[in-house]
RNA sequence: GGGGGAUUUCCCGAGUGGCCAAAGGGGGCAGACUGUAAAUCUGUUGUCAGUGACUUCGGUGGUUCGAAUCCACCAUCCCCCA
């Protein structure tokens, strides 16, 4: 099977100018692409997996990378499928994004040798002269053909402003000058930047009367036709100081069942004949193509080594309630009062209830557990000695464990 | 530049002087059922020293015994006209 036969089938191309040019150039290795991530976050979440492992296997195969992160267009932010403005970033902020997406990208893409590129666009778009730029590069772009894509028509409703509407232009020239630069002929995205994208190709055929490629990848929807990879508390990200190691397994460990096969097949390197096997499970064996998709994109981000860990960690949680490893809180002298704590404050300060509040209504609800043992009584209270040697295991929910120690 | 409308708790959205910590829905959390799934049902969803107190309805002042609700100014957004 070639590589672009297998990015067909497991889902991962959404859109494509040229069909037959882009097969025949990355399966022979000979492509130049570029996938620009704007800095809005001092972190790659999981939204950016996708594009991510897309770069890594067309590099596999022989093709040359560009990790563009937008620190130029970071300054303007991409209204494309967004119904409000962004809040405007500082300089400060862009640049320090830029540096941390450079190092958690190296982790990832093979930057040696020359063998992928990183750039930033802020080196070309920030000296860009207005007036200069409006007539050589402004003629080039209709404004009728502009508001009719798609990204814009949310916006159109809300409103949009003029620094945002120039979001396509700036990433259009983008493409443009790596086309100049370094032969970059391709460029990926997700598929929500189809428009944007192909503002960039008909701009080098404008310029340039050269042809140049766009593919999408597919937008990481659930079943119900959410983007992944978000929580209620926000998105999971790669940084594990942002989303523990923990964390981001047990993202992947609890996926609806519907969504792991389509998780397995996009997201993981693991060969396709492997992923059509787990299709076949059933029911309550679909957990082990969760934890197979769980562990892979642990092991890809994390490292195998942790990847273990976590997988064995969660084994013991919920099949024994305990386990050697887990999320661990400490407590100090300080934290008691007259020699004791109660159950309230400790649910507060080990991070497993935001309030006090809450941990009342967790005691009452019955949802938090001690070593194993229903609370019933939010007065319960422990001394230093309850907490010694291992500590207490503390339950909250089904899911939230944290094991107390107390020096 | 002129005229009109809006801003409510995590989100949407009701509330037009006391009965408002604020309807309803979504989402979240917990319980039951389960498979660390989904669906369903139940409870819960501002904070704290919890039958009470305190803070919250864009911001700042004001009227009033009492303001999310009335007034003034400011900010932001939308619509119509230029």
């Amino acid at each position: 099977m070639t590589l672009y036969e297998e990015l067909t089938a497991r889902g991962l191309i959404a859109q494509v100018t040229n069909e037959a040019e882009i097969s025949e150039m990355i399966d022979n290795g000979k492509a130049t692409f570029y996938i620009g991530f704007d800095p809005t976050a001092d972190s790659l979440h999981a939204g950016h997996f996708m594009a991510l492992s897309f770069m890594k296997r067309l590099q596999m195969a022989g093709n040359k990378p560009i990790a563009l992160v937008g620190g130029g267009t970071g300054m303007i932010g991409d209204p494309s499928g967004r119904t409000d403005l962004r809040n405007m970033m500082t300089v400060e902020d862009i640049e320090h994004n830029c540096e941390c997406f450079k190092k958690q990208m190296s982790k990832f893409i093979d930057f040696s040798e020359g063998k992928a590129l990183m750039v930033n666009n802020a080196d070309w778009l920030l000296n860009l002269n207005y007036v200069d730029f409006l007539r050589e590069f402004g003629v080039c772009f209709s404004v009728n053909r502009m508001l009719a894509a798609e990204c814009y028509k949310q916006r159109l409703e809300q409103g949009l402003s003029f620094l945002e509407f120039n979001y396509m232009i700036m990433q259009s020239y983008d493409f443009y000058e790596l086309f100049l630069r370094h032969g970059c002929n391709m460029q990926f995205g997700g598929n929500d930047q189809w428009s944007n994208m192909l503002g960039g190709t008909e701009l080098i055929r404008r310029k340039l009367g050269k042809d140049s490629h766009a593919l999408t990848i597919t937008l990481l929807l659930n079943s119900e036709g959410d983007k992944m990879g978000k929580t209620a508390k926000g998105a999971v990200w790669l940084d594990a100081e942002k989303t523990s190691p923990f964390e981001f397994y047990q993202y992947w460990r609890n996926v609806a069942d519907a969504d792991v096969i389509n998780c397995l097949k996009l997201l993981t390197f693991l060969p396709l004949e492997e992923i059509l096997e787990m299709e076949k499970l059933q029911g309550q064996e679909l957990n082990r193509a969760k934890e197979a998709l769980a562990y892979e994109l642990t092991s890809l981000i994390h490292g195998q080594e942790i990847a273990e860990r976590e997988r064995d960690t969660a084994r013991d949680l919920f099949k024994s309630g305990g386990a050697a490893d887990m999320p661990t809180a400490e407590l100090t002298a300080s934290d008691f009062t007259e020699g004791t704590i109660d159950i309230l404050s400790i649910l507060q300060k080990s991070g497993l209830c935001p309030s006090k509040s809450e941990a009342r209504r967790a005691v009452e609800q019955g949802g938090v557990e001690v070593n194993g043992d229903k609370v019933t009584s939010f007065s319960a209270s422990f001394t230093p000695d309850d907490f010694s040697d291992e500590g207490l295991i503390i339950r909250r929910g089904k899911k939230n464990f944290r094991r107390i120690i107390c020096n």
